[in-house]
DNA sequence: ACGGGCTGATTGACCGGTAAATCAAGTAGC
DNA sequence: GCTACTTGATTTACCGGTCAATCAGCCCGT
């Protein structure tokens, strides 16, 4: 390993001169900043990072926590933060919660310890509990993705879920349906209540026997919890999943019990995930602005950084929309 | 930031023998190291791993390029190899390349300087270029699901992809297939190859005609290539995809074009992605053992970074099964 | 009473950079 | 011709740990 000291030696200066080549910082006669800058090239010099961030105190790596990165939503998410961060030059420390607890914290505890400038959690579940280790966190950390109460010790950039539910709601009431049922994960209650809220509007209510819980989020859970719901309350017209891939599941549940789509029921999900645009009928779904919401809580990390100063504790909401495609229609269509 | 001095100081003792403590190295005394302990907890202190890094040299952070994120198969890879990390105490720093050689030559500068401690690069297409830049690292570098022909200066765990195609051939010669047709990704060769040799095995060709290249690796892609195909030959009794999303798209042509799956068309993907495990029909597919692969490439990195010497320089070959479904059916089943 | 082998702790150097203060010339002002 | 200011480079200290060598006691044998 070829360090600084070997090109000073080299180039006939001092270290501090080659340090001050390099980042361009200082007053360095151009001959010699040429000089320094040739046996740098002919050694092959790179400047050694672990050693830079000790003595600066800055890592120019930011850690992200996802509980997966398995599926479309976390996978873009992770791939929009390394643009960001590629594009400030940082690094991208990944870990994927998976559901244990264990792992997030430990994780945690690596990260503390000054090897991260930032960091940024994606979506709960897995790490709720943790959180208050990072109250005296020396670096600046930020929640996306957060759609249960948050500890607001952080700023957090998310989506307004309850809006999201609420366009279903309201898609859905404009095409007439009056009765309909819900199929949701435990963890998306906002998304429930803004669809509830659409339907309040206009006087009308979405009880609690048509809220039918997903066993998993996998098209099987949607498949299987929709194919109870169908038998339970047979005049549904409209079904709204709070998650693309119930809704994946609720089309093959559909197709089973002999109703069309959009005809005899019609389907709303939620994400607006890349692999269900290939579904049939296309599925009509809530589209969440993902990718902006990454890069706006990484962006919001980033200039907490470099400010050095404690990022302002906010919530940023952005707005989903909805995207109309094949599987809702006017209720009663048949006809 | 509390650092060791800090606890030493506290401790009455010296800095080295806080070290000792919290490495359990060294010989202390049980009450001086009772003593160290209680100081430790008591002011918080967590060791500062830069300074730790910068004085052993590794930073027990291993760096994983792969092409991207989205799409199960990386995704698995990406998430096993966490796995195994989190298991031996190791970090993970994530590249995904995403087709800019550019980024990836700028990860690959950033990582040589000593920052981390091992490099898996998973998929090539991309990094191939760059590849001699890591000729000199200063840590063991692997390559894993490699298909073409690697540079053969570094350790390989990849898939038998020969043999998977030659797995799918076989099949479709089981039952009785000899009009065939080939979708396939440009970097997909191999594959070919192996489909080749199971009809050459029973004295049939596969011509060229017979394989078309699909536009993009997506079922839009391989919708739009399933329709040429079946358009140029509509004889053709089975359709071998080298990739699952292709398949998808397959099924789609093969409805749109009224032929029913599997009994006027056989079709087999490959990869086995838990996505289309639930397409209708359900699709034959070569399954990769993607998970073991990225587990056996990353054992072989962190035993290369622990014993501190080069990896041998070996190429390990995974072997891939066939998953039949119902996407695939004997020749001529409709009469 | 004295040298030799343990144990437990300390000392000083080092990892490879950066930051701030200092120093040696060369130029400018008067 | 003397001080005062720039410019370009050096010196010294420091970031927070680890490693190797050293040292102070203590127990032991003789």
């Amino acid at each position: 390993m070829v360090t600084m000291q070997d090109v000073a030696e080299r180039a006939g200066v001092t270290k501090q001169t080659v340090s001050n080549v390099i980042r361009g910082r200082g007053a360095v006669s151009p001959a010699t900043a040429a000089r320094v800058r040739a046996v740098v090239e002919e050694l092959g010099y790179t400047p050694n990072l672990v050693a830079r961030s000790l003595a600066t105190g800055a890592t120019r790596t930011v850690g992200l926590f996802v509980p997966t990165v398995a599926g479309s939503f976390y996978a873009s998410i992770v791939e929009e933060v390394e643009d960001v961060l590629d594009e400030n030059g940082y690094h991208l420390l990944l870990c994927t919660t998976r559901l244990d607890g264990g792992r997030a914290k430990r994780h945690l505890a690596g990260l503390t310890s000054r090897s991260v400038d930032a960091l940024l959690i994606a979506g709960d579940r897995d790490l709720i509990d943790h959180l208050p280790l990072l109250a005296e966190a020396s670096f600046p950390v930020a929640l996306c993705a957060w759609e249960t109460d948050a500890p607001d010790r952080f700023p957090m950039v998310t989506i307004d879920y309850e809006r999201a539910g609420y366009l279903a709601g309201r898609h859905l009431r404009e095409l007439g349906h009056e009765r309909v049922t819900v199929l949701a994960s435990p963890d998306h209650a906002p998304r429930v209540a803004g669809f509830r809220r659409a339907f309040a509007a206009d006087g009308l209510t979405v009880p609690d026997t048509a809220v039918h819980l997903a066993p998993a989020p996998t098209p099987a859970g949607g498949f299987a919890a929709a194919t109870a719901a169908l038998a339970a309350d047979p005049g549904t017209t409209a079904l709204f999943a709070t998650h693309d891939v119930l809704a994946l599941g609720a089309l093959e549940a559909a197709r089973a019990a002999g109703r069309s789509v959009p005809h005899d029921l019609s389907i709303v999900g939620h994400d607006d995930n890349p692999e269900v645009g290939a579904s049939r009928p296309a599925l009509t779904s809530v589209a969440i602005p993902k990718r902006e919401m990454a890069r706006e809580a990484i962006e919001l990390l980033l200039r907490a950084v470099t400010r050095s100063g404690a990022p302002a504790n906010s919530i940023q909401l952005l707005r989903p929309e909805l995207v109309v495609r094949d599987s809702t229609g006017p209720v009663g269509a048949r006809d």
